[in-house]
RNA sequence: GCCCCCGUAGCUCAGGGGAUAGAGCAACGGUUUCCUAAACCGCAGGUCGCAGGUUCGAAUCCUGCCGGGGGCACCA
């Protein structure tokens, strides 16, 4: 019996009691009642506050209405208690064949357990990391990087379609300095003012040269483009390959000039015009975005003719709508917070909702400390932990689960020290390791033979206080899953992984699998092999879900 | 001046109306003739920033304040 089959029995049963005239609910029967599990075994397998919610409503004793649908519950094979306690809380134990069952559920399920259909029918479009390619991708990056791409993994857990894309802002300013300062290192010579001064510079300086010598030799001008041209080439490549090792892929590598080369940008400004939304003064053209709550309106192109950032971003919009995405996620660092009403004002500007179709993330910052002090990152002046860095460093694998076990949303501080640490402090072992001595057992019972498959499983088996707790956290794999993706919060499946592997490694602990010695293979054997297979492959599915492997041997 | 995030164990952080607030690390003690000890078991650790409010019930929701981080505006 799975959480849900639980509340789809409590939903009959509340059914029945309004049917027979003896529970009256102003607003119907709800779809769905909510299921957790205790914290503490004596208030039973599952439980609920739904008669604490619906009494009131129903002019009813919290408790009466509780014993009800004890009643009602306790008719069903899969309940083999129901009891109300406190105020009014409803404790139900599941009979253990019901709950065993939910291994072979698992695996009849294989990859496909955990999925739902939750966001089935959304196309999603999820933009992230999105860095200029005039220098190497940071801490900041890494930390969107992993969270963006779980996300994607988690959304697509729950049914919808994702496209991952990298937005390349290679127009502007940046771009220009970005070249100017490529080829004053080529020269031996300092940077500009505003030029960049990492020591990259001068490392991506010497490839252009090696790779094109004649370069330094064209006129200043041609070579200035020369230099930033070939730049933002090498520099994108070594995103593209450094994110690839880092197993995030992005499915659009989305060139802020070709939005500039394309009609895109008139595109946009059609639909503001239609919209109404577009006007100009003072020779500059605007977006009356103070219609929709931006503390002032936006300017478009500026009176010396040139675009701004913000009309790319527009007709960027634009086009992703047109491509048929609801919604378009961005995720931002929390750096680029005044950004958020703009881009809201924007999407009603061009007639969507923005409540529907853009969501903004906002993540918080990653500060990064070595021996007690904070390492600063500035690209300006080439003090970065880059991603190749950190890949070289800590690994793909502990460092994405590192950074995706946390909330967006909340800042983080990691240690230099403990991210390197290839010890058991990092919980990412933790969980690898359920999933790797899972595999162990089973090479093991194929060598003895034993067969995990479901032909006579007798899930009634599973009856030990600790094959129940396993068996409850496989079940809550899916919900976990679907509210992840709900939220946007993979840390939830990471957490609920370090739940799922302290419970197994108990039941581990507690019951022997395999026969010893020249014991004969029994039911019970077999039954916990079949629990055994489950349980590993949810921690194959949610590893997957973080884009984290799941290693058969450590 | 306004907006957003955060404040929970010594440290890093989960939990975001429900029963006795959790994990990892750090500290202390124990467990291996037996399927991976990267594990398990035990012990210890807390005015959930402060003050009000909402209600049967608040770490959780609302208001104000304090503290940390970030952003916008202003000034230049």
């Amino acid at each position: 019996m799975t959480p849900e089959q639980l509340s789809t029995s409590l939903v009959a049963a509340l059914t029945r009691l309004v049917d027979a005239g003896r529970l009256a609910l102003p607003d119907g029967v709800p779809s769905e009642v909510r299921v957790e599990r205790p914290k503490v075994k004596e208030h039973g397998d599952y439980a609920t506050n739904v008669a604490l919610q619906l009494a009131k409503r129903a002019g009813l004793n919290p408790r009466e209405l509780a014993q009800w649908l004890a009643d009602e519950l306790v008719t069903d094979d899969g309940i083999e208690g129901a009891e109300v306690a406190g105020p009014g809380f409803l404790n139900v134990r599941v009979a253990a064949g019901a709950q065993g069952a939910v291994a072979a559920t698992v695996l009849e399920a294989g990859t496909d357990f955990g999925r739902t259909a939750t966001l089935a029918g959304q196309r999603i479009d999820l933009e992230f990391i999105s860095a200029n390619p005039t220098g190497p991708l940071h801490l900041g990056h890494t930390r969107w990087a992993a969270v963006g791409d779980a996300i994607a993994r988690v959304l697509e857990g729950a049914g919808a379609v994702v496209t991952r894309e990298f937005y390349v802002n290679d127009r502007g300013v940046q771009m220009d300095h970005f070249g100017a300062s490529l080829m004053a290192r080529a020269h031996g010579e300092e940077p500009p003012e505003d030029g960049y001064v990492g020591s990259y510079v001068s490392a991506l300086a010497d490839r252009i040269v090696t790779a094109d010598p004649g370069i330094v030799d064209l006129p200043r001008d041609e070579q200035l483009v020369a230099f930033r041209e070939a730049g933002y080439a090498l520099q994108l490549a070594e995103h593209q390959s450094e994110l690839e090792e880092f197993n995030t892929h992005f499915d659009v590598w989305f060139s802020e000039r070709s939005l500039h080369d394309s009609d895109a940008v008139e595109k946009g400004f059609a639909r503001l015009r239609e919209q109404g939304r577009l006007y100009e003064q003072d020779g500059a053209l605007w977006m009356r975005t103070t219609d929709f709550g931006d503390d002032k309106d936006r300017v478009l192109r500026k009176s010396d003719g040139s675009l701004t950032y913000f009309a790319s971003d527009t007709a960027y919009y634009v086009d992703k709508r047109d491509r048929g995405f609801d919604p378009c996620i961005y995720l931002l660092g929390a750096d680029h917070h005044g950004y958020v009403g703009r881009l809201r004002a924007m999407a009603a500007c061009v007639g969507d909702d923005p409540q529907q179709q853009l969501e903004v993330l906002i993540g918080q910052l990653v500060k990064i400390l070595q021996d007690g002090q904070e390492l600063k990152l500035s690209k300006r002046a080439g003090t970065i932990v880059s991603l190749r860095e950190l890949i070289d460093l800590v690994g793909t694998d502990a460092m994405r689960y590192t950074l995706i076990r946390y909330p967006a949303d909340s800042p983080l501080t990691l240690d230099v020290s403990e991210m390197t640490s290839r010890s058991n402090e990092n919980p990412v072992y933790y969980v690898q390791y359920a999933h790797a001595r899972l595999s162990s057992i089973l090479r093991n019972a194929a060598d003895l033979g034993v067969g995990d498959d479901l032909d006579g499983f007798d899930p009634s088996l599973l009856s030990t206080e600790q094959e129940g707790s396993l068996l409850r956290a496989l079940a809550e794999f899916p919900r976990v899953v679907a509210r992840a993706a709900e939220l946007r919060e993979p840390h939830r499946v990471a957490r609920y992984l370090e739940d799922t592997a302290s419970a197994f490694h108990t039941f581990y602990g507690a019951c022997r699998v395999l026969p010893q010695g020249d014991e004969d293979v029994t039911d019970t054997h077999r039954a916990r092999l079949v629990l055994v297979a489950a349980t590993r492959q949810v921690f194959a599915n949610g590893l997957g879900l973080l884009g984290v492997s799941a290693p058969d041997r450590m």
